[in-house]
DNA sequence: AGCACGCCGACT
DNA sequence: GTCGGCGTGCTC
């Protein structure tokens, strides 16, 4: 019998490795890439599994048969397995978390009896959760508690955290450190019950769309030409002002991708997945379109992947991790607002889209378009000296000039008595527009009433109790909350420490500047918009088409107001404080600034009239805010290229963060500062001075703990993410490495580094 | 993930 | 002494 390398679907970092098992007679042609149900450990519990080699025999002797392969699972090809290979090398995460990119990984597996034999398919329509709640025996959690041990702290735990109220599995072990084990010994007490739900899919409903063609300017003309006359897969940089027509452009790559036989797969962040994008693309293509994003149950993403793999889909649209469609014959990969954070993944794995479309362009003849009004410097810079080639659309489709953009110095607003957040010029501006029947947009980076509460007797803060930062008071729950962790408590009216009731509030929110907009403009009507007022679904495009129809005067928002949106008649947009953006203590804060003051001016002047846009600050001489001030793009980038180059930031290096966290603040470090000096040494041994140079000595985070558990972390700025890489790859596998308790969070040029 | 093995504190 | 929770190691 042959034998099969597979994969176990558990993620686990002891698991991490394939596991021998013999193929049967009945299994054969066994391929690599299938999904196999095999027994596992004592009990020869079922477990699936993946398929990734195939061999004659085995060195290890005791093998267990596979008992079956799964029916309709979604086959990985070759390409796909590489890119697993490659993920889990160049991010440092566990194989199957690489796979679990690629496939829906909660499968639902039933038997069935065929011929005497068992055979397994997946009934992944029905998705079950198990649920938890206190059995009702009692009524006090401390008669609950008074059943168990003294010493059984895990089960104390448990029932510490449940209610009558049923708790998914998931929840439960976010808020505790339980294990199915102890969830059992409680039922059998009949503490708690158990029960099973079945989350049910809602499919995507199609409605009709139109999107007609728009006839090319010379501009877009020239870079669709320019596009099309490459034959050899390449990688363009599309840089092109805000209403450009970029849409349109990219709408023409598709077709012609489309027409040359290939698909294509067109990435936009999350938030801007909006019915505006879906209806375009689908009113221009009469081919099925494929929306994939993070919120599909696994079902609807099986039912994607039957219709990529059997070609009845040929474009899909979707957010970051649409990037793993299955297409076999991909042509065009589109990243539109490539300067987007949202395309670098925060959780494992961590991977950067951009980098995984160019290692996919190993794998399929596709081309790459990079999309933005204010590209990312490292792209820019790429686009200059490396194997991008640089598309400009400098001018607005229908020539409307730029809105006219004013600094106001808030210092100066202070000097001359103005105390509140609105500058004297914003607020003429305001007034006008209700007058004028026009539409304003004011942008906020900070969500929430107030981010500081603090004791103006003795100076205590509220901080949350699980982390180290101060808690924002939100005004619609009345009520402190984390911006970290989520934890919620109740707003101080004395001080807990000196029982003065001097409680001052500082540092407005979005809530508070809407409470100040309804006292300021009663007559105004005013929508707000950031991830507070639109938790519910449907929320966000409600308030966009309330706006879109001017059933609003002024919306005022965070990042979300800045999005690619056409109104018409918005003709003044409000940047209420540049510098909260401006002061975050990242190197990427000025590229940041830059990129969402050009991108909000944007909203103004969308329609015939022309547009105004007031950006305030207290450094109106930073040359982030100067130069979005007069649309100088290039002007910026040469600013801030030298500015990297001079710290040796990205696009001059890579850097590395390797963090760890724990609940034990002595733990976290000495296992951070344990790992550094193994780095350490393995660097010595094997590359030597240059790069041990590239090392930087372990500190704490910045903010201490978040929720509950302290961080530890240490940053390596590297012109060898190569080697670097392979030398943290042995390091994971040591066993003086795997044995630490701390989480180890190793994360390739990190959106942020708390 | 689950399960066995073995250590050690709580309780008889 | 025994019972049982909980940390550790292993699963082809
Ligand atoms: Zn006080
Ligand atoms: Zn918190």
């Amino acid at each position: 019998m042959r034998v099969a390398e597979i994969y176990i679907n558990q993620i686990n970092k002891n698991m991490d490795r394939s596991f021998d098992y013999y193929i049967p007679d009945f299994l054969e042609p066994m391929e690599i890439g299938l999904r196999v149900v095999i027994p596992f450990g004592v009990k020869n519990s079922k477990i699936d599994g993946l398929v990734v080699g195939i061999k004659e025999s085995s060195e290890y002797k005791r093998l267990k048969n596979i008992e079956g392969i799964i029916e309709d699972y979604p086959k990985l090809n070759d390409w796909q397995i590489k890119m697993c290979y490659w993920l889990q090398k160049s991010y440092h995460c566990l194989f199957m978390e690489a796979v679990n990119c690629f496939v829906p990984s909660n499968l639902h597996i039933k038997k069935k009896k065929e011929n005497g034999r068992n055979t397994y398919y997946m009934a992944n329509a029905l998705h079950e959760v198990k649920y938890y709640k206190l059995s009702g025996k009692y009524f006090k959690t401390e008669d609950y508690l008074a059943q168990i041990k003294s010493n059984a702290t895990k089960q104390r735990e448990i029932l510490s955290c449940l209610e009558e109220i049923p708790v998914s599995f998931k929840e439960l072990k976010e808020k505790t450190t339980c294990t199915t084990a102890n969830l059992n010994i409680l039922i059998k007490k009949g503490l708690i019950t158990e029960s099973k739900e079945i989350n049910i899919r809602n499919p995507y409903k199609d409605r009709e769309y139109q999107y007609p063609v728009n006839t090319l300017n010379r501009h877009q003309q020239e870079a669709f030409d320019s596009f099309n006359s490459y034959e050899k897969p390449s990688t363009f940089l599309l840089h092109g002002v805000t209403g450009s027509g970029k849409t349109e452009v990219y709408l023409r790559y598709i077709e012609e991708t489309i027409k040359r036989g290939k698909s294509c797969i067109y990435l936009v962040p999350e938030i801007s997945l909006t019915s505006q994008i879906i209806g375009r693309i689908m009113g221009r293509f009469k081919e099925n379109i494929g929306i994939i994003h993070s919120h599909l149950s696994d079902g609807e993403k099986i039912d994607q992947w039957n219709a990529i793999k059997n070609k009845s889909v040929r474009i899909v649209l979707g957010a970051r991790s649409a990037i793993f469609a299955p297409m076999d014959d991909l042509g065009l990969i589109i990243l539109d607002e490539e300067h987007e954070n949202t395309f670098k993944s925060n959780n494992r794995p961590r991977y950067n889209t951009y980098e995984v479309a160019k290692k996919l362009q190993e794998f399929h003849e596709c081309h790459i378009v990079l999309g933005s009004a204010t590209p990312s410097v490292s792209s820019y810079y790429e686009a200059l000296y490396g194997h991008v080639n640089l598309l400009e659309l400098p001018e607005r489709v229908k020539s409307i000039p730029m809105p006219e953009i004013h600094i106001i110095d808030m210092k100066e607003e202070l000097y001359a008595g103005n105390k509140t957040v609105i500058s004297r010029k914003l607020h003429n501006g305001i007034l006008q527009n209700l007058k004028r029947g026009e539409q304003t947009i004011l942008f906020l980076n900070k969500r929430g009433y107030s981010t500081f509460v603090f004791c103006r007797n003795c100076g205590y803060a509220v901080n949350c109790p699980n982390c180290e930062i101060s808690m924002t008071y939100h005004h619609n729950i009345k009520q402190m909350a984390c911006h970290y962790c989520g934890h919620k408590e109740h707003v101080p009216t004395i001080c807990p420490k000196c029982n003065s009731d001097k409680i001052k509030y500082t540092g407005s929110g979005t809530q508070k500047l809407e409470m100040q907009l309804r006292k300021y403009y009663p007559q105004a009507r005013i929508l707000r918009m950031d991830t507070d007022s639109m938790q519910r679904k449907g929320a966000y495009e409600e308030t966009i088409d309330l706006f879109q129809q001017g059933k609003a005067d002024i919306l005022l928002g965070t990042q979300m107001v800045t999005k690619g949106f056409d109104f018409k008649n918005v003709t003044l947009v409000g940047v209420i404080l540049a510098d909260s953006t401006l002061n975050i203590p990242d190197y990427k804060a000025s590229e940041r600034t830059f990129q969402l003051i050009t991108q909000v001016a944007g909203r103004a002047g969308r329609g015939d009239k022309l547009g105004e846009v007031i950006v305030q600050t207290y450094e109106p001489n930073h040359y982030a805010i100067t130069l979005s001030q007069a649309y100088d793009y290039k002007g910026f980038y040469d600013q801030e290229i030298s500015y990297r180059k001079m710290m040796k930031y990205p696009p001059f290096s890579d850097i590395i963060y390797i963090g760890f966290t724990n609940e034990d603040e002595v733990q976290v470090s000495r296992d951070c500062l344990k790992y550094y000096d193994k780095l350490y040494k393995l660097v010595k041994e094997e590359e030597g001075e240059e790069l041990l140079r590239e090392m930087y000595q372990p500190t704490a985070s910045p903010i201490k703990k978040i929720n509950k558990k302290y961080r530890w972390y240490f940053i390596i700025k590297t012109n060898h993410l190569l080697q670097y890489n392979s030398i943290l790859n042995k390091l994971s596998e040591e066993k003086e490495i795997m044995e630490l308790h701390s989480t180890l969070i190793i994360d390739i040029n990190p959106n942020n580094i708390l």
